[in-house]
DNA sequence: GTCCACATGAAGAAAGGTCATCAGGTTACG
DNA sequence: CGTAACCTGATGACCTTTCTTCATGTGGAC
């Protein structure tokens, strides 16, 4: 099977007797052609379904009008609700989107930059792999000048502009209200350590059991490597514990919701037993039983947000200064932690 | 902001002595060169961080190694397994991959054909958005000889390849599945009437019904548009019938969900009071309560399929001649339907 | 020793499709 | 008759690939 040819605005010059400069003034509704002639090139080109080969074109006005994304991984619904929000925005604003997904690796991290940059891409928005441990291919492309920007998980020793969450503010909200509603151990499981978002979250926790005079143990403090052979571990681990904590605050959702899963499955009840709460808001929190408590991030605004950021930069609108645009998070209480008593609202 | 400027063949061709011909031929390891002559070129290019514009390279071989994958909603997660298993499989041969996404809408699904068709992709990947009602954009393409394959919601009457799932099969098990385990009025909740899977999974409906020598009663078959708010309004409308069915298929989990979660909020319960299953085997069905009975279609498999098979014909290993290949699906009994007895295993 | 043929290694030109700029031809008006 | 405006054509540029041509050196034959 071979790819169809498509037509020329060459072929569309001979068929009328115009040159192929004439043609491409009437397509661009130039006003230097008269308007008869227009209309005959334009309805010739229409009958001949005539489509401009965008890699000529882009060739010739060094811009493809095209921005790259990475996420770490297409399937979870946040970095989905990321890539449609920049989609659509982008689409807005005339830009097309090419996403790519690092599988959560740097190597394939590295690949899909090499690949987005070698099409041409007028920009790239990043999301780091967990696994992304150095930064030596971040420094790289901004030394070759090409325009980028970091979203969620960010690397602050870059100088780019960068879209997050409040992700302090939010875990300190969380694990605040798990100590205000009567957990008196509670534990945070995080992802790994080099990731932005894991020490921005322990230090929200650290910083809501600073308020209530609690000191850090350490045996509160998990680290899960984010798979859900990982999270299930970890949920043993906890299960198996002298002294349970009585609320356990997890990085991200899915980490929660695979704790909870296994948990129900050998009899722990929460948030009787202990209490669980989460960070993200996927759809999947709320439907789950208990719904889980958890902090929302939108990631439909916030790929909105940086898409927005990345195309004012490039157009001049903005300062290529990097800047720092951080996103209030909320928390969303439900049933996976124990209610407020009414004199504590 | 301006995109930096990226390193030519020119450039080193001038700091070297050679022509930009000499250049390519090292580049791609060429016999044709001295092998002396040929590492200083590729040293050269190392050194100056050099990587081919792909823009240029694809228009003079009228070959992109891209392909376009259009999807109706990417923060479905069957949808984002699809497009992991495509993306994965085209990068391992060489490829890469424009993912768009039509937001269930006609006129998007042919704003990003056109605009992918414009990008010279190799072929294209479709799933149509349920809104999809009439064909003439996809017989455009076909009869201007673009490559293109059809995936899980497809049409039959476009000669070209599609992949799909045993819907009809999927949907006999689950529904043959409702009556063995004790229910006498199984109702469909089905998703748009001209949507391939809607009709396949319809059709699976009514032949286990025959089987059972049940008459299809009109009643019993339910229209929503596959939105939150659809899916609730069916709820409601179940909830409120006079004589309620004791069992309900839906087209796809996510409506499933919607329901179930509705129900649980006005106490119905599930599977006692009505029992509920659906078709995708999201990961949310394995995580509500009661976990849904359902089937599984796997969607990175398919993905993997489709591009496999998309990329044959395009390399000439596979006849350019449409074909159907339809994938088994798997039926995964739990816990929002009744158990079946012991003497009916 | 000279001439011819062949092999090796490289240069130059053209092609892909489009855009932007400069030059040229024609017409109308002062 | 000269100048300006209008409309169009021709050309080179973008970057890379591929094919043809060219230059040089070596070996063999006379």
């Amino acid at each position: 099977m071979k790819k169809g040819h498509q037509v020329t605005m060459k072929e569309i010059a001979k068929k009328l007797g115009f040159s192929v400069s004439t043609i491409s003034r009437a397509l661009k509704d130039s006003p230097e052609l008269h308007p008869d002639t227009k209309k005959k090139i334009v309805d010739m080109a229409k009958e001949m379904n005539y489509q401009p080969n965008l890699l000529a074109q882009s060739l010739r006005i060094s811009r493809t009008n095209t921005l790259g994304v990475i996420v770490p991984e297409i399937t979870s619904h946040f970095f989905a609700s990321c890539i449609s929000g920049i989609q659509d925005y982008a689409n807005k604003r005339g830009y097309n989107v090419m996403i790519c997904q690092s599988n959560e690796t740097l190597d394939l991290e590295i690949a899909n930059i090499r690949t987005l940059v070698s099409s041409q891409v007028d920009g790239l928005l990043i999301s780091l792999s967990r696994e992304t441990n150095q930064y030596d291919h971040l420094f790289d492309i901004y030394n070759r000048e090409i325009p980028f920007l970091l979203f969620d998980r960010v690397n602050e020793d870059i100088p780019v502009s960068r879209v997050t969450f409040n992700d302090e503010g939010g875990a300190y909200q969380v694990t605040k209200y798990l100590l205000e509603t009567g957990c008196k151990r509670v534990m945070y499981v995080s992802g790994p350590e080099d990731l932005y978002i894991s020490k921005k979250r322990k230090e929200g926790y650290i910083h809501a059991l600073n308020e209530f005079g609690i000191e850090l143990d350490s045996d509160l403090v998990k680290i899960s490597d984010l798979t859900t052979e990982g999270n299930i571990n970890i949920a043993k681990e906890i299960a198996n514990m002298k002294t349970r904590p009585d609320g356990v605050f997890c990085m991200i959702d899915p980490v929660a919701i695979d704790i909870l899963t296994f948990w129900k499955s050998i009899g722990i009840k929460v948030p009787e037993d202990m209490a669980l709460a989460g960070f993200t808001n996927n759809p999947t929190s709320a439907v789950v039983e208990p719904p889980l408590t958890t902090v929302a991030q939108p990631g439909y605004e916030m790929g909105k947000l940086a898409v927005s950021h990345l195309l004012d930069q490039l157009e001049g609108i903005a300062s290529d200064d990097p800047i720092s645009i951080v996103l209030e998070t909320t928390l969303v209480p439900r049933q996976s932690t124990k209610a407020l008593s009414k004199n504590e609202k």
